[in-house]
DNA sequence: TTGTAGGCGTTATCAT
DNA sequence: ATGATAACGCCTACAA
């Protein structure tokens, strides 16, 4: 590593006390235009640039926002923090990534080290962490935007997705297509979304009179791997479609029929959530329900800019409706 | 965001100085017992947790790790970086993510920054940047792993995968299979790895006495739009083969053989490249030269950790060779 | 074992 | 318009 000028070398090069070369620095008018222009040209010249930390130290402010998720490899987060990093960059804040692996204890020492860090706010991907702690914890890096999570807390605004409404709308969407024995696959974790999720299946079959069978309701236990065998055992109890928690996992109950020799759409109606990329490649293509995971990044970072610069309106609730998209891998029962 | 205590602030509570506050923090041995206890007891009971940024003021270590790459909803790249941050939590490492979107004015402002935010070192992925550049770069923010670049630098070490290994296995494995009219679709930047695919292409073809057709070397503009119509100009040129740069782009490949009546892999063979999640969930299952992703991430965060340390030894360059991952888009021309 | 003084590189405040 | 001085919160070196 080179060694580094500083506001001090500068200005003994320029023959100016240093507070010169902080005002020059910080386009500060009360310079003198000679003075200044001998300053920018000596700091071009060796290219000095200030210690960010330095000046953090006295304004405060870091211009780092600390971005807490389970998995940057899963293309639904992957997707929505293009959506904000692109945002924070256009107001010239950086992302700190921190990778919590769906573990509680580190998200908790995440949180933390957001705070040590002193980032000037966090986004906080779905976190696992119960309601007492995210209160207590918010305060240390507020301003907070959180994904999924639907808290009234002080320097906390949420983006949610209403898996209710995405729960009903595909199962009254395969209700409608004749089906009436239709089996659900929740994801892994405990988290609110699952739990809406199923609300929202159940009330779209209570809606059409269609008892609701406890066996056809399944859960994860960890990730993807136990999708097979539960597709397995929807298929004993003869379900004509399926909805999935997201498109990957619809991918493994695609590949699961397809070992058990069954066809899809045709022996069995598929339908994910999502509308990740990959959904559009698999064969069938698969129908899901498209979230606009991009734009949901760059509300997310915009909310939380606004909630920065504390002088701008933002909304504490954005709730984010997913939309039904038909492709080939749902069919009408005949 | 609530005022956080400092060091100051727990020694008057103590009723101790603040060197012994900073001493019991870093666990130095000449503290009395009972005062450690007592300090630990306050430490504990206010949540106090120093300010990383004040400390790095003075240790000059940031324990930040820039990682810089083009596009993190790029599973190649996302897949990479779960590696890489798993790796360097381990080590007590962060992540500053920055994402240039293939922009090179962005990326050389993105190493700036990382060095004026004290980085303790970088990890570049696939940088766009001309050699000079990086070569007056590195030093600022070194150490550095480049990924898929060789420059035998000072502070640098570096990670590629044998793209020309990867080019010339797909195309001999078509060539064994009976093709000879193969046809290639290269990725949209001049990079490095996109001449060495070629030049791997070309191997192959010269070993077994194929001429090499200009005509049938197609290169992408710009992203992964323009790949259904050079798929539709090879087709017209009668091959009966396409490796593509990538898994996406395979797909895409694949959609437009499939716009076009062709059946994959009946009418015609594609291979892919990296083997990423989507690869296996196709329709048909893609054929793919396939690379350990989350494995290389973590080569690249280890090697850097070992530079880091400065006392324990690293590969200046590992080489990664892609796999043959024979699946279900390719068949042999009868 | 503990405390004091000084400094890391900047900006803020108050003089001049 | 410019400079001197004091912070920001911590650690290192030296003194007691």
């Amino acid at each position: 590593m080179e060694k580094k000028l500083t506001i001090n070398d500068i200005a003994r090069m320029a023959g100016v006390s240093r507070q010169t070369i902080s005002r020059v620095l910080n386009n500060k008018p009360e310079v003198n235009e000679a003075t200044r222009k001998q300053v920018l040209r000596i700091i071009e010249k060796h290219e000095f640039q200030p210690s960010l930390q330095a000046r953090s130290m006295v304004t405060r402010k870091t211009n780092m926002i600390a971005v807490l998720l389970p998995d940057i490899s899963n293309s639904f987060f992957a997707e929505i923090v293009r959506g904000i990093e692109r945002t924070l960059r256009a107001n010239k804040l950086h992302v700190f990534l921190m990778t919590s692996e769906e573990e509680i204890a580190l998200e908790n020492s995440f949180i933390q080290l957001a705070q040590n860090y002193n980032v000037d706010g966090m986004i906080l991907c779905s976190p696992r962490l119960d309601e007492a702690n995210l209160r207590k914890l918010i305060p240390r890096v507020s301003p907070v935007v959180l994904l999924n999570r639907d808290l009234d807390a002080d320097g906390a605004a949420c983006v949610v997705v209403d898996s209710l409404y995405g729960g009903y709308t595909a199962t009254k969407y395969l209700i409608e297509k004749g089906h009436s024995k239709i089996g659900i696959i929740l994801g892994p974790s405990r988290a609110y979304s699952n739990i809406q999720r199923l609300d929202g299946y159940k009330k779209a079959l209570v809606e059409f009179g269609i008892p609701v069978e406890d066996d056809l309701i399944m859960h994860v236990e960890v990730d993807n791997k136990g999708v097979h065998k539960l597709t397995e055992q929807l298929v004993k109890k003869k379900v004509t479609a399926i909805t999935a928690y997201n498109d990957l996992a619809a991918a493994y109950v695609i590949q699961a029929c397809t070992d058990l020799n069954l066809k899809v759409p045709d022996d069995i109606s598929v339908i994910g959530f999502d509308g990740s990329v990959i959904s559009q490649f698999m064969n069938p293509a698969l129908t899901t329900m498209s979230l606009p995971l991009f734009e949901m990044g760059q509300t997310i970072a915009n909310t939380l800019v606004r909630m920065i610069k504390g002088d701008q309106p933002f909304e504490r609730l954005t709730t984010i409706y997913p939309i039904l998209k038909e492709r080939n891998s749902t069919k009408s029962l005949s």
